[in-house]
DNA sequence: GCAGATTGTAGCCGAAACGGCACCAAGAGG
DNA sequence: CCTCTTGGTGCCGTTTCGGCTACAATCTGC
């Protein structure tokens, strides 16, 4: 759209924090881009940025501006896809932040079936801990997340919430398996393999341990939830995921799922969410509502 | 704003009908306004116009542009009256559809009540029949209605809703006033002042006499209260209105307002609504609000 | 069926907007 | 102190835009 350009401009800035620095990632001059937001400063009468030495700094009236921008570069796409969406194809990109448990099986499964009926919808998926995924939902640059244990934030508006247990991963011929139902105390004589702390599974476990003053034994913690597979099936340690994580046909051979005694770990949630205030993109919309349904059978 | 000259352009366009038309309330040639739009359709790849010759014809397309357009008009608005609300002003242009019955006192008054508060806001009123309030409110024209007897349009969102009898203007003196309340078959004999049938108040008289087989004596018709009540007062003739149409502090001397016997005729809504899927400028939703609570205690 | 009016459209030209380049002023950091 | 980085300005060529004029197609009234 041509006249959103200024928009964009103003957008790559408040991004950059810096003049130039968008102006290098638009492939125009510093001094053109700077001209066109003093127009824009002129026109509405406020300043927008706080020219500082060492880069620009938005102003309450930036920000509210920039929220504006991002809303109209939203609305034209959304406008597009309407455009595309009468000429008979179903088009679109969806843009989604995700966390770990779901990247391995669950997401990609759901849209594979999603571009089995609409196989032109393109899709970006990045993947990341809570904090950066409401960060990356609240600057427009994903339409939907997808998380465990969201942050109760203002802008976050909930389309489905389901309650997640944690289940323990073993390896196979593991003595512990013998018993129907595991608790969390029989673990502390075996090595475990932990995610990393900033992840919604490792929380619940510090909370427990907090509360009932058990002591494990880490032997290994990783941000990488493909790793921890990996020292459960080659190392013979014990990990944890919830349940949307270690869906048994996901699993691969050598690591079995056990389910967590209830009296040990709350269910925490696993949420899927939009901003609020903002109407999604036809593909968006459509693909929350096809997660939505994958998320409830899940559940049943 | 400058970057939303084009949509402008297109917009009136869908307005006149007309590229010419257009052109000229626009104060810019034909031609230009036509390369315009002609950009456009070649940047989206598809027609907005079916070009016929006694003038245009929105496509597809084309309407789902338009709506695009009027909304990002429409956001623009708000996110101008944002800026002007955290430099301290509250100001902004509250743009209203009512029907005929509240424009005598209670739309007056309230507006008198909101500016007391908020002085910088400015009004614009269109006193309109259901049909063209609910148009006026489909096209951008009005953020607001408030209307008797809205028709059910799923474009429009009720804000709120309060349910209104019918009650009769009698002139001072008249010989049914000595009864205490007032059946619709004792106006029989009287000669009747009625307001113009597509006039919601009128639809529900209408319907009682269908029911009943009553025959009323209509001495004057007409499509503005203004002259109804004067036909009461001076000529000695009955008229009819609803309950917020007559508050009697607002009956000029030498009319008396009387209810009408519930039996007679069912209760209708008169309803405060906005555009679904539409997010109303800072001062437009303020006044709603406003208008709400008005209405509200008007009940009470 | 034919003149007239009305509508959208293309060519040409001047004006305005825009972007690039070179240069300047102001802080930050050593 | 100098140097490096940042935003800001003057000048000039390019692109975009709008007005004028003329034209083809269509509707209207007789």
């Amino acid at each position: 759209m041509r006249h959103l350009r200024f928009l964009r401009y103003l957008d790559e800035v408040a991004r950059c924090r810096s003049i130039r620095g968008a102006a290098q990632r638009l492939n125009v001059t510093p001094s053109a881009l700077n001209r066109r937001i003093m127009d824009i400063e002129a026109e509405l009468d406020a300043k927008l940025l706080e020219r500082r030495a060492r880069g620009v700094q938005l102003t309450a009236a930036g920000e509210v501006f920039v929220r504006y921008i991002r809303e109209q570069l939203s609305d034209a796409e959304r406008m597009r896809e309407q455009l595309e969406d009468l000429r008979g194809l179903k088009r679109g990109t969806v843009k989604i932040a995700c966390s770990q448990a779901v990247a391995h099986d669950f997401l990609p499964r759901q849209i594979g079936l999603f571009r089995a009926r609409y196989p032109l919808v393109g899709f970006e998926v990045a993947v990341a801990d809570h904090e950066r995924a409401i960060a990356l939902l609240a600057s427009y640059e994903v339409d939907l997340v997808l998380v465990f244990r969201a942050p109760f934030i203002g802008r976050l508006r909930p389309l489905m919430t389901v309650p997640q247990r944690l289940v323990a991963l073993l390896p196979a011929g593991h003595p512990l398996l013998e018993r129907p139902k595991l608790r969390l105390a029989d673990c502390t004589g075996f090595p475990l393999a932990l995610p990393e702390r900033t992840t919604g599974g490792r929380q619940m476990i510090e909370e427990f341990i907090a509360r009932s003053g058990l002591r494990l034994s880490v032997a290994a913690e990783s941000n990488s939830f493909e790793l921890l597979r990996g020292l459960v099936a080659q190392c013979g340690m014990i990990s944890f995921q919830i349940q949307i994580g270690a869906l048994p046909p996901a699993m691969p051979a050598g690591i079995v799922v056990r389910a967590l005694d209830e009296r040990d770990l709350n269910a925490a949630d696993l949420v899927l969410g939009q901003l609020r205030d903002r109407n999604l993109p036809l593909a968006g919309a459509q693909f929350a509502e096809h997660l939505a349904t994958g998320l409830k059978t899940l559940g049943g």
